[in-house]
DNA sequence: TTTAGCCTCCTTCCATCGTCAAGATTATCG
DNA sequence: CGATAATCTTGACGATGGAAGGAGGCTAAA
């Protein structure tokens, strides 16, 4: 062993570090490619010395989704305020951050929202999202001043998560702007948003 | 063994076996609980057996998500022609035999939008769905009358998939509609798909 | 300070997996 | 009929997730 004399038996901190091993490993391989083993070899542990962190694999992987969330609302809610006031450019703001994590985390926003992950904790989180995401849609169509019907707003909250989670979905399989510049892909991506909001707020005024 | 004694040493037509099997697997399982061996198991052979019509896993799975992007798009030209010739019609009709395909093979759906199943055959097929999609769009646009800049036309081809493809992932996610019936999500997903509609003929005729 | 108990980590073991190599069996075609 | 190719089986290898039990180190009570 090679690991450093600084540490003894004991690690200190294995349950972060294996969080953080686990997040680049997964990034790096795929959720397919994951594996337990390696997040313990690159923690320099043995391979069963994550089970007293976590029960399974999936344990862990929910964990990294969980805190995936918190990252993602986070970062919503930054772009949303730099956004400015205004009820559509929140809106947008909203989707910018969306897409802004996605982005810079592809692996892991897959595994958040895929089924397998599905834990109590975890839909927590993505309950945190669709609160932000429908606050903004209802906030939109009261700026537009005209009453709206309790389903038409549902349908609103439906069509702009639908919208922005499909467009960076896309994006990150390879389906839209496969060769496109980084630049050229984010103004796709706010045309669409742009689209979105400006269906939901003419939505209300009708 | 109890295999029917109507075959001998020779299977007959293996690799369609294996296809079935493996399709029924993979919804059984999940993408992640998908096995080669298993896949064998239920075509009664040999565990290697596949090898000589897969070269690998992936290679199965590669057939799998090629073939599903062949129904995909049987199902939606066959939901746009019973909508009806009307352009926006035939987009939501698209839309409709999109989400119904991929209700009915949820984990097929995500293996084929998967970045791992992304060889070149599979490309192949997305690349016709994105053919399809297009077409209604431009359609779409072109019944509005105007004259639209072709940035704005790539634009609404994002938009209108994005949302489509958004809509039904959710769902299959279980973030939209999770207790909501089967006839209240479609309604739903109508809504949804009329929305955007809306939306891209109404950038026509602006 | 000593010591008992607990937490952390390691080693070993098992069943399973994907893949490869070699042998057995059948089909095909000259 | 016989040889060649295609198909399938058996067996093996390395790797994986997980379970079991032992060893090392920490903490708190005596």
């Amino acid at each position: 062993m090679n690991r450093p004399k600084t540490r003894g038996y004991h690690h200190g901190d294995l349950r972060e570090a294996l969080v953080a091993s686990g997040r680049k490993l997964l990034e790096e391989k795929g959720v397919r490619g994951f594996t337990l083993r390696e997040c313990a070899r690159r923690a320099e542990v043995s391979h069963a010395a994550p089970a007293h962190h976590f029960a399974s694999m999936d344990d862990l992987l929910a964990e990294l989704a969980q805190r995936g969330f918190k990252e993602l609302s986070a970062s919503m809610t930054t772009e949303a305020e730099r956004a400015g006031g205004e009820a559509t450019a929140q809106l947008v703001g909203l989707g910018v951050g969306y897409m802004a994590f996605a982005a810079a985390n592809p692996v892991l926003f897959q595994l958040m929202f895929s089924r397998e992950a599905n834990r109590l904790e975890v839909a927590e989180g993505a309950a945190e999202i669709r609160r932000l995401q429908a606050a903004a849609v209802d906030a939109a169509l009261q700026s537009a001043d005209t009453q709206v019907s309790g389903e038409v707003r549902q349908r609103m909250r439906d069509f702009a998560w639908a919208t922005m989670h499909g467009f960076i979905t896309l994006v990150l399989e390879g389906e839209i702007g496969g060769r496109d510049s980084s630049r050229g892909l984010k103004a796709r991506g706010l045309a669409a948003l742009a689209a979105m909001a400006e269906t939901v707020v003419r939505s209300g005024s009708r």
